[in-house]
DNA sequence: TCTGGCACTCTGTGTTCCCGAGTGCCAAGT
DNA sequence: ACTTGGCACTCGGGAACACAGAGTGCCAGA
C-alpha cells in the first residue's frame, strides 16, 4: 500500500519532469496527479525515495529530479511501451515500401526512426555473420585485372578489383565462375573459408595461383566487413536537448563506429527492446544519453540492430514503442524482398 | 599608398580576429602587426573600411569585426592557400593508399578532411554523368527474378533486382546478357537511353518483353541516382565554433541532402577553388557559415566535389590548402584505380 | 596626412538584495 | 502507525546598481 503509492509518485516525478524538464516538486505533484494524499505525505516519500536513490535534487531547495536508478525502475516496472498510432503506422510502412535496395532500406529506416522519435537514431547495416551466399560472379575488366562481387541472400552486394597474377582468357574465367558458384551457392558466410580451403587443389595445376588470387581477396572482404556499417541520422535532435555532457563529446562518439558497434552490440537479449540509461553507458562522453535498443531481421533470424539515441530525459514509453514498431517493419521489408 | 595600408588593416583585423575570436580594436592592432603608424591612424582607416562596409562594429565601444564583404576582400586579394606541410602530405597519401573501393575512398576522404581542417567535411559521390558503363551483369536468382548489376569505369556499382514477367531459363538470360554487354560496353551512362532504345526491337519477339521489363529497370536506376549522394563528417566540430545563427540549423542542412547538392553543385568553376562566405550562401540556416569547395575526378574529367563547412571566422588560407590537397591527392587515386 | 590627447559610450562583471519555491521537521489529528 | 497542516529555513535566480576597462570619434597641432 505505502510502497505502491511511493512508486506511484516515483512515476509521477518522472512523466512531469520529462514533460516540463523542471524539478518537480511535492505541491506540484499534489495538484497535476490525483494521488489522494497531502503535499507534506508526499514530501516524506520522496525523502525515501531519495534515500534509495531513485530521485535527487539538483539543490537544496529546489524539487527533485529522477536518477538514472530512477529512470531504471520507471523503464522495468512502471510505464508500458506506447504502441503507435494508425496514421503513424501506416507512415511507416508505405515510406518503407518504396525502398529499391538494402542501402535505401537501411536509410529510409535511419531518417524515419529519427523523425519519429526527434532523436538521434542509429541502424546497423545487416551483418554478414548469418547471410548465405546467393552468387558470385567475375567480371573480366582487362587482360589482368576483374572485379569480385558477392552477393548474399540478404541483397547486401559486395565488390572488389582483383589484380590477377597472369593474363586470363574469358574461359578460364567461365570456369572459375562455375566452380565458385558450384561450391558456394547457398553456402553461410562463415563456413565459406572451409568451402573453399580445399579448391585450389580441385583445380588443374595451371589454375591454381590464380584462384588462390582470387579467393584471398575473397577472404579478405569477408573479414573485414565483419566489422559493420553503422549510421546514424537526426543529429540535429540533440542541438536542443541538454546532455549532461557537451553536445561535442556525443557527436564525435556518434561518428566513431566502434563505440556505435559496442553501443548496439553489447546489447544481451536481441528479440526483446534493450534500454541502458545514463551511467549504465560504459562510456563517457555517452553520460546523460540514453539508448533503446531493437533486433531487426529477415524471417526468424536476427540480423542486426536498430535504436536511437537520446538525453536521459526522454519520453521511454512513446520512444520505446517506435523503435519496436520500426524494427519490425523493416523486417517485414526484408523477409519479403 | 594610403589604399595598400587599409588593405593591410583589414588583413590584420581578419587574422587578429581569426584567430583570437575578439573584436579587434586599433590599439591591440598597432602592437601586433608593424605597420609603422599609430592607432590613432588606424583608426581614421577604419572608419572608413567601416564606411566601405568591410568591417562592423558589434557594439558602439567594442572593436571592429570583419564583415562578409571584409572576408571576401581578404579571401580574393589580401591571402594565399596555404600549402601542407610535408607531414601532413604524407599522412593524406599514406590513409588515401588505403582504400579498397569507391565507397572506402569515399568515407576516408570525408574523414581525412574533416580531421584536416577541423570543420565539417563534405564530399560528393563520383557523378555517374561522366562514367562509362564497364560491364553489365545478370545474375538469376529464382526462376522468376533475377538481379541487374552495373558496373562503371569509376568503380561504382548499382543493383537492382527485377521481378520478371515470366520463367526464364539460364539460356536466355545469357543471351541477353551478351547482348546487352555488346551494346553499351564503354558507353556513356548518359548515352545509354540512346543506345537500348531499339534493343527490344532486334531480340527475337518472344524475349522482348523480358527485355523491356529489364531495360525498365535499367533506365529507372540511371535516373533515380542522377541524384547523387553526399556523405558528411566532423559534425562535431560544429560544437565549439559559434554560428550566428543556431548549431541545430546547420545540422538540419547537412542532413538534408538537397541542400548539400546545391551547396556543392552551384559553383561556375570546377576546376579552382570556391568559396562561399557567409550572406553569399543562399540558404538561411547556413548564415554565418562559409563553405570551400574543389572539384575532384579521375583523369582531366572532373567528376565531382568536396569541401569543408565552417563558421564564417575560419582560417580561409589554411582550410583552401587542404581542400586543395585532398582533391588532387582524391583524383590521382581514382585515376589509379 | 599623421599623431597625441581627451571626453564619451558601451559591455561585461561583480555586488547586493529580495522574492518565492521548496524542503524538513514537529506536533496534532485520525 | 500514517497522515496532515504549520512553520522556520535554505538557496537559486532575477533585478538594480555601480564600476572598471576597452574602444571610439573628434579636434587641434605637428
Amino acid at each position: 500500500m505505502v510502497d505502491d503509492r511511493r512508486l506511484a509518485v516515483l512515476r509521477a516525478i518522472v512523466e512531469d519532469y520529462v514533460s516540463t524538464n523542471e524539478p518537480v516538486g511535492s505541491k506540484a505533484l499534489a495538484e497535476r496527479h490525483n494521488l489522494g494524499v497531502s503535499p507534506a505525505t508526499i514530501r516524506n516519500d520522496m525523502a525515501v525515495l531519495e534515500e534509495q536513490g531513485y530521485i535527487a535534487q539538483p539543490h537544496t531547495s529546489a524539487g527533485r529530479v529522477p536518477t538514472d536508478k530512477g529512470y531504471r525502475l520507471f523503464v522495468d516496472r512502471l510505464s508500458q511501451v506506447k504502441p503507435l498510432s494508425g496514421a503513424e503506422r501506416r507512415a511507416i510502412e508505405s515510406f518503407l515500401a518504396g525502398a529499391v535496395d538494402i542501402d535505401d532500406v537501411v536509410t529510409r529506416t535511419v531518417r524515419l526512426l529519427a523523425q519519429l522519435t526527434r532523436q538521434v537514431a542509429v541502424v546497423q547495416y545487416p551483418t554478414l555473420t548469418h547471410s548465405t551466399v546467393r552468387h558470385v560472379e567475375l567480371v573480366p575488366l582487362s587482360e589482368r585485372r576483374l572485379m569480385f562481387v558477392l552477393i548474399t541472400n540478404t541483397g547486401r552486394v559486395e565488390q572488389r578489383v582483383v589484380e590477377l597474377p597472369e593474363v586470363v582468357d574469358e574461359t578460364r574465367v567461365a570456369h572459375l565462375r562455375a566452380t565458385l558458384n558450384a561450391s558456394l551457392d547457398g553456402c553461410g558466410l562463415t563456413e565459406v573459408p572451409d568451402r573453399v580451403a580445399d579448391l585450389p587443389s580441385r583445380l588443374p595445376t595451371e589454375d591454381r595461383p590464380l584462384a588462390a588470387t582470387i579467393l584471398s581477396v575473397l577472404l579478405e572482404s569477408l573479414v573485414e566487413r565483419h566489422d559493420e556499417k553503422i549510421v546514424f541520422a537526426g543529429a540535429a535532435n540533440l542541438a536542443g536537448a541538454d546532455l549532461s555532457v557537451g553536445l561535442r563529446d556525443v557527436l564525435e562518439a556518434l561518428e566513431e563506429q566502434v563505440v556505435l558497434m559496442r553501443l548496439l552490440g553489447e546489447t544481451s537479449d536481441l528479440s526483446a527492446l534493450t534500454v541502458r540509461i545514463g551511467s549504465e553507458n560504459p562510456y563517457t562522453g555517452l553520460q546523460g544519453t540514453s539508448i533503446v535498443v531493437a533486433g531487426y531481421g529477415s524471417g526468424d533470424k536476427q540480423l542486426a540492430r536498430l535504436g536511437v539515441l537520446g538525453p536521459t530525459r526522454m519520453d521511454y514509453p512513446v520512444t520505446m514503442g517506435a523503435v519496436r514498431a520500426v524494427a519490425r517493419y523493416v523486417s517485414q521489408i526484408l523477409a519479403a524482398s
